[in-house]
DNA sequence: AGGACGCCCTGTTCGC
DNA sequence: TGCGAACAGGGCGTCC
């Protein structure tokens, strides 16, 4: 479900549970999982560390130690964190436990395998090294108009796309869109300076609506597309029907009424 | 160069 | 009801 929202509600649960306590063991039963590190290497660089803080860049989230470096987390399409108290059993899909002096342990989930684990020297690198955009939520105005007046593509696709901005998947493009009252398809070129200082708002007030609900789509207003997005959704403004259609490899929701194309 | 596509993996839902 | 097929909120490499 990892979209900006919920990495960062992810990143909260983490600075609520895992920051300040010494790292005792970690445990990598998901190797696989790993990039550009192993799993002796990875317990050499958590072994008797600490997590001091996190940082949230797009959908990735950073912890970083108090050596210096960073431990970075990708969901993937599926992923996501569970603390648990000692004694507790560690749930299924866990891909990576980090266990803590006093024997509670942070397991990192991920039943499809699809996201990532690594170590970076920092934020920056890692933003750098993976060609990242500006993060959604802290991106300006000025700049969110820069990058998108010089776009080209569809506009959910440049949406989605990590490197222009990062944060937004597939179901929070969907969102923007039909509270822009965009088509998912059009061409990002011919969308005038309001329509895209139009995403530009929508697109903070979406994100940060979906964050204060626990980046859980159905507890989102009856107004938003998400609670009604799928097979037999109607449109929340207009009462027809939702249509779907593939851009860019996936599944986009809209209203063919409220978001002509 | 940029966009479309297949693929990675596995649990869940769909449709015959 | 039961089965295989298709699909799922991501991202990367490859191909045109």
């Amino acid at each position: 479900m990892p979209e900006l929202p919920d990495v960062e509600v992810y990143r909260r649960y983490f600075d609520s549970t895992a920051l300040h306590q010494a790292i005792q063991h970690v445990r990598v039963p998901g190797p696989e999982l790993l990039v550009d590190t192993t799993p002796q290497a990875l317990g050499r660089a958590l072994h008797g560390a600490a997590f001091r803080k996190t940082e949230r860049h797009g959908k990735y989230l950073l912890a970083h130690l108090d050596s210096g470096k960073c431990l970075v987390l990708h969901f993937g399409m599926s992923g996501d964190l569970a603390y648990c108290q000692a004694g507790n059993r560690t749930p299924q899909y866990t891909q990576l436990e980090i266990d803590f002096a006093n024997n509670s342990r942070l397991a990192y989930r991920c039943p499809r395998k699809l996201g990532h684990i690594a170590l970076a020297d920092s934020p920056n690198a890692w933003i750098r090294s993976h060609e990242l955009g500006p993060d959604a939520l802290r991106i300006s105005e000025r700049e969110f108009l820069r990058l998108s007046g010089s776009g080209h593509g569809r506009a959910k696709s440049w949406l989605m796309d990590q490197r222009q901005i990062a944060g937004i998947g597939n179901y929070y493009s969907d969102e923007i869109l039909f509270q822009c009252l965009i088509h998912p398809a059009s061409e990002l070129a011919e969308l005038n300076k309001s329509n895209r200082e139009r995403i530009f708002n929508v697109m903070q007030r979406v994100l940060h609506k979906a964050i204060d609900c626990n980046a859980d789509p159905e507890a989102l207003p009856e107004s938003y597309l998400l609670p009604h997005r799928g097979k037999d959704g109607h449109c929340p403004r207009c009462g027809g029907n939702l249509e779907q259609m593939t851009i860019g490899g996936r599944t986009a929701w809209y209203c063919p009424g409220c978001q002509p194309g």
